[in-house]
DNA sequence: TTTTGTGCAAAACCTTTGCAAGCTA
DNA sequence: TAGCTTGCAAAGGTTTTGCACAAAA
């Protein structure tokens, strides 16, 4: 397991992998935990936390702040994308957008930093809680 | 207080509010309450957590979540801007940037959401970390 | 006077840490 | 074997809640 460079493989963290890179949406750590516990049952919330650290200092997974919720993890992919967020709901939709490399340079040049990442997280009314609960106008 | 809409006007809300209006940054709810605190001493913490989620229904006011920490607030503005958080210091820099229109209007033809809010967060080193730190590539 | 909001203290919740024992390289 | 990791339990920090009293409408 090259990708933990250096660090020791160990079965709970090649569990862990496992399923946040078989995990659909995003998962935070209580549910990582969960679904791990299920397959080994002494595994540790400790651990869970622990390498969830250890994987985003890897750059192995992202960290993602919904709205109110706590932290959620999900394994980084090839392209960039970003998220919306349905305030009926609650549901996650992800999306991809061309726009960020060209705000990337702009932000750079407006403030002097490096920029290394771009984030997008939008809000609104899906399709089904719009038709559901009649929200037009807000 | 209008703004308040049918709540009721509290000593303790108008100050907070008048708070975080004259506020620079981004105020943490700790932060708000030893401010309101000083001038105020009899105020308690969970009324200033109580008030912030009154103020973010209302909204007034907007919830941020950066990097690592817990949230922060501000009083919403005119003009949409963002943010880009240094991950050598830590400072939140903000920057404006023209291009979201157009993006809300594609992620609402991709996702089939009607889009009420974009918020874009951005890491990097800024200028003082890249020199004093030597970082160039990351 | 009725209803809503506040302060206090306690609880709930998420996350981190110390330490002895177990495992990896 | 030496050093990194783990599990457990306890602690830390933030946010919420129950209840009696106070304030607003």
């Amino acid at each position: 397991m090259q990708e933990l460079k250096g660090q020791r493989t160990t079965s709970q963290r090649r569990l862990l992998l496992d399923i946040l890179r078989h995990a659909e949406g995003h998962l935070d750590a209580d549910e990582l935990y969960r679904l791990a516990k299920a397959r080994e049952p002494r595994l540790s919330l400790s651990t869970v936390y622990r390498s969830l650290r250890l994987f985003k200092e890897l750059g192995l997974i992202e960290e993602r702040h919904f709205a109110e919720e706590h932290h959620h993890y999900e394994v980084r992919g090839e392209t960039e994308h970003h998220h919306v967020i349905c305030l009926g709901c609650g549901r996650v939709v992800e999306f991809e957008c061309a726009g960020t490399g060209k705000m990337k340079e702009d932000v750079s040049k407006q403030t002097g930093f490096q920029i290394l990442g771009a984030k997008v997280y939008m809000e609104g009314y899906c399709e089904r809680c719009r038709e559901e609960r009649g929200y037009f106008e807000h």
